[in-house]
DNA sequence: ATGGTTGGTTACCAA
């Protein structure tokens, strides 16, 4: 089984490179954030004349918006609302074999990490907070799942360009990685792309819109992640990085990341 | 310390 996640940064507007994803990479799921569209507006048709008959998708207008593209039927799908909003942030599937596939795009939290000044700061720490007690309440490190998505936090120090640097930045700040380290905990997730590719190699997914010569300058962050469950670790066989794809024609500033879980 | 770019909508906001 193949899982692959991308914040697209508008489905319609880059339908196209998202079939030349699903031609290079022949995932069997594509999970994005950041579609940015309606559900009714949604460009169905593109994925399925390219052999993904089975779509769900939770949008709204102009924000946000997560979509699941899939190869395999799924058994049920579902959508959660977080922090009291229905911002469409979250999407989730169980398929025939029972894994549980959940999709998400954590708020980016605005500029300043700081939570009395900046409710964007303080939004993104009370959804990773509510994300924990939601699977520590409804599930079990037992369960066979998948956590995909733009998580908006680089929690290892490889996993952005300085660690120094970016202390203080939002994305990278001790209390986003403590929030993330007990979501991770919650449920005993397994960060699959660092099983295969441990630290200190760097590691990113997603390079800004801002810094010309991205390639070179290679400012990078790992904001975008595939994590599993413990059943579903012995199955890890490969992960990457789609870098090219950042270098396409009016690319979206994330590249797509890959994981391959082998036999069931 | 600052500004750089992009997308969607609306006359700017979010990333």
């Amino acid at each position: 089984m193949r899982i692959t996640t991308w914040n697209i940064n508008s489905v319609r507007l880059r339908a196209p490179l998202a079939t030349q994803v699903l031609k290079i990479l022949k995932p069997d799921v594509l999970c994005l954030q950041e579609t940015k569209c309606p559900n009714e507006l949604f460009p169905y048709e593109v994925f399925q004349e390219v052999g993904y008959p089975h779509i769900c998708v939770n949008g709204m207008k102009g924000y946000n918006g997560v979509a699941l593209i899939s190869r395999i039927p799924f058994e049920k799908t579902n959508i959660l609302n977080w922090v009291g909003r229905e911002d469409c942030r979250h999407i989730s599937a169980v398929f025939e074999d029972g894994i549980e596939l959940h999709n998400f795009y954590i708020p980016a939290g605005g500029d300043e990490p700081n939570i009395e000044k900046n409710e964007k700061f303080d939004h993104k720490l009370k959804f990773i907070t509510e994300m924990t007690d939601w699977f520590s309440t409804n599930r079990k490190p037992t369960d066979p799942m998948i956590l995909v998505g733009d998580l908006n936090i680089a929690p290892l120090e490889c996993d952005v360009w300085s660690h120094k640097q970016l202390l203080k930045v939002v994305s990278h700040t001790p209390i986003e990685v403590d929030h993330l380290n007990r979501l991770m905990s919650a449920s005993d997730w397994i960060d699959t792309a660092r099983y295969l590719t441990p630290a200190p190699k760097k590691l990113f997914t997603w390079w800004s819109y801002r810094s010309r010569e991205w390639r070179t300058a290679n400012k990078g962050r790992r904001l975008d992640h595939i994590w599993v469950t413990p059943l579903l670790k012995q199955k890890i066989v490969d992960s990457g990085v789609l870098r090219d794809a950042r270098g396409w024609e009016k690319p979206s500033d994330h590249a797509p990341v890959t994981t391959d879980l082998g036999q069931f």
